[in-house]
DNA sequence: GTGAAAGCGCTAACAT
DNA sequence: ATGTTAGCGCTTTCAC
C-alpha cells in the first residue's frame, strides 16, 4: 500500500518549507521561477493531491454541494441532477445527494446530516415543514438555493416551472379545441408545486366562464401503490362520464391515467382527451401522442446551480430576491386534436 | 450568524475536558453516568454535531461513497442511485456522484478528483481504460466495487445482471414464438455489457441452427444523436426485409426502435416482432405491450453497496473474488406473440 | 473516571 | 523570497 504523499514530503524533496510548497501549489506568495518549477515538478511526479479534509478543516470550505431531491431516481430529479454535476464541475465542486421521498422527517434528518460542516452550499426540493431547518441553514450563512419548488413567504432564492402558468396553457389548449368539460387528476400532498397547477385550472375555468366542479377534481392519496391508484383513476372516470378531458398534474400521474383509459378501452382523445404535465418518450410514442407540458429542466438546473455558485464565490451580492419562475412549453400532439 | 458549536464548547459548558467529552460523544472509556448524562444533555440542547472535516482528517474516515456512473440522470443509473443512497445511509454513509458519460477521460478525473482523501470506498461503472485507475484506488487500500460491469481479467468485485444468459432468453423466446429471421441493434461502444449481449445473441443462434448473418447486425454510433440513430434504425429495417424479429440490447435503443417501426408503419409483431433489454413503463403500455428484459436492478444495487459496506466496516475478509451475475426476468408482452 | 497534550495535513499571519 | 509557527476540531495515548 502506497503511502499518499503530503505537502511536507513535497517540501522535504525539494529542500523547501511547507509554506513555500503551499503558496506554490495555490498560487499566493512571491516564490522565484526556479523553485516554483521544481516544486510543481515534484509534486506532478509524485502525484500530490491536496488532501480535502486538511484544507476543509483549516479553510472552512469543502467544495462539496448538498443535493436534496425528492428522489434521485426519478425522471425530472434525475436530469436536474446532471445538469448540476457538470455545472459544479466546471468549478470544483462536487455533489451530495439525498432523497427525502416527500418525507419531512428524512428531509429534516437529511439537512442535518448535511449541515455537518460537510457542505458549502445547498440546493433543496422545498417541502412544507422544511422551513426552519432551512432558515437554519442560511442563518449559518450557508448559501441555499430550493428548487422545483419555494416556501411562501420567506426570502430565499429559489428557481422552478411556472406552474400555473403552464396549467393555464394547458387548459386553454383544451378549451381551443373544444374540450369544455376538463378533469383534474392530482396528488393529496401539500406542496406548493401543486397548489399552483390546481390554481391554474381552476383560474383558466372561471376566466373561461366555465363552472368548477368539485369532483371532478381527483386528488389521489400520496402513497398509493400503483395498482390502486389505476383503479382510483378508473373509477373517477367511471363517475365522471361527462367529462370530455382530463389534466394530469404531474408526470406519474399522466402514466397511470393512460394505464387506466387503456383498461376502460376509452380512446384518446374522441372519448377523453389528455394533457400531462412533463414530456416523456412515452407521451411521444403513445398513440395518439399525449399533448404535454415541458418543463424546462435544464434552465431550472442551470439557473439553481449558477446562483448557489455565484454566491458560493462571492458572497457579498444579495441573492435572496432571486426568484425564478421559467415558462414551460406546451408540446401539442394527438391527445388534444380538436373535437 | 450563530458560531457552530465544537466539542471545546461542550466540554467549558460542562466543566470537563474535551476528552472526556469526546469519550461520551463516542461510547469509548469509562465516564461516570453523571458526568455522561449531564454532557449528552448540553450536547444536545446545542445541536452538537461533529465537524466531519476534523474527524476526517484525525481518523481517516470521511464516510462518504464515490459513485460513479454513467449517467446519474439514467433510467437505470438513477434506480441504482436511489437503492445505494438508502443502503448506505442507514450506515452513516453518504454518497458523492460523478458521471462519466462513457468517456474514459472523464473517468479518470472523476475518480483522481475523488481520491483526494475524501472518499472511504466507492462503486464504480466500469470503463474499458480505467483499469490502472481502479487499480490504483484499491492498491491505496479503498474498497472497490464494480456495477453493472467488470474488468475481464482483474480480480476486483464486481455485480452485474447476466448479460449473456438475458439475451439468450430473448432470443429463445423469439424462437419459442416461430421467429427465427432475428436482428440485433446495439452500439458501438466497448463494454463488456454489451459484447457479453452479442454473445448470447451469436449463442443462441448457433445452438439453434441459425446462421449468424452479419448485416443483421446493426451497431449504432455511440455518439449519434436521436433524429439520425431513428434515421439509421430505419434504414437497417428497410434493408434487411426479411427479418421478423429484432432485439435491441439496450433500452434507449428499444425506444428508438419503436419510433423507427412507427414511422415506417410496421405493426408489432406482425411485420416484426420486438424485445428490448431493460424493462420501463412506456413497454407495458405501448401497443400491443413490448416484451422486454428486467434487469433487477434493487438486487444489483443492493448486493454491491453491501459488499461495500462490509469491506468498509470490516476490510479483513477478502471480497476480491465476489462476482454476481445477477439473472434478470423476461416479461413477454404482444410484440413476441406467437407468429 | 478524568485530563493534558500530541498530531492528522493544511493555510496564512508573521517573521526574517 | 522563503521559513517558523499557530491552530482549524477532533481522537487517542498516556498520565494521574
Amino acid at each position: 500500500m502506497k503511502k499518499t504523499v503530503s505537502i511536507k514530503d513535497i517540501a522535504k524533496l525539494t529542500d523547501s518549507s511547507i509554506t513555500t510548497v503551499s503558496f506554490v501549489l495555490n498560487g499566493k506568495g512571491r516564490i522565484s521561477e526556479a523553485t516554483r518549477k521544481k516544486i510543481l515538478d515534484v509534486a506532478e511526479k509524485n502525484g500530490y493531491q491536496a488532501n480535502r479534509m486538511a484544507v476543509g478543516l483549516r479553510t472552512g470550505v469543502s467544495k462539496v454541494i448538498g443535493l436534496v431531491v425528492e428522489n434521485i431516481g426519478g425522471h425530472f430529479f434525475g436530469a436536474l441532477a446532471k445538469v448540476i454535476e457538470e455545472e459544479a464541475e466546471k468549478h470544483g465542486y462536487r455533489i451530495i445527494y439525498c432523497s427525502t421521498n416527500n418525507d419531512i422527517q428524512k428531509g429534516r434528518e437529511v439537512i442535518k446530516m448535511l449541515s455537518q460542516q460537510l457542505v458549502d452550499g445547498y440546493i433543496i426540493t422545498p417541502l412544507k415543514g422544511l422551513e426552519d431547518e432551512v432558515l437554519a441553514l442560511t442563518t449559518n450563512n450557508k448559501p441555499v438555493v430550493l428548487i422545483d419548488g419555494y416556501f411562501p413567504g420567506l426570502n430565499i432564492p429559489h428557481v422552478l416551472v411556472d406552474n400555473t402558468g403552464s396549467v393555464v396553457n394547458g387548459i386553454n389548449c383544451f378549451i381551443k379545441e373544444g374540450y369544455k368539460k376538463i378533469g383534474f387528476v392530482t396528488v393529496d400532498i401539500e406542496l406548493v408545486q401543486l397548489t399552483e397547477r390546481l390554481q391554474g385550472y381552476s383560474d383558466t375555468l372561471k376566466q373561461n366562464n366555465i363552472k368548477e366542479v368539485k369532483k371532478n377534481i381527483l386528488k389521489l392519496p400520496f402513497d398509493i401503490d400503483k395498482y390502486n391508484a389505476v383503479e382510483v383513476i378508473k373509477n373517477y372516470i367511471l363517475k365522471n362520464k361527462n367529462l370530455d378531458a382530463i389534466f394530469f398534474a404531474t408526470n406519474y400521474l399522466g402514466i397511470l391515467g393512460l394505464q387506466a383509459l387503456k383498461e376502460l378501452k376509452l380512446s384518446i382523445p374522441d372519448d377523453i382527451a389528455v394533457i400531462s404535465f412533463d414530456d416523456n418518450e412515452l407521451f411521444d410514442l403513445y398513440p395518439p401522442g399525449i399533448t404535454s407540458i415541458k418543463q424546462p429542466t435544464y434552465e431550472i438546473a442551470k439557473s439553481a446551480i449558477d446562483i448557489l455558485l455565484s454566491q458560493l464565490m462571492d458572497n457579498k451580492t444579495d441573492i435572496s430576491d432571486l426568484k425564478l419562475q421559467i415558462p414551460s412549453t406546451i408540446i401539442e400532439r394527438g391527445s388534444t386534436r380538436a373535437k
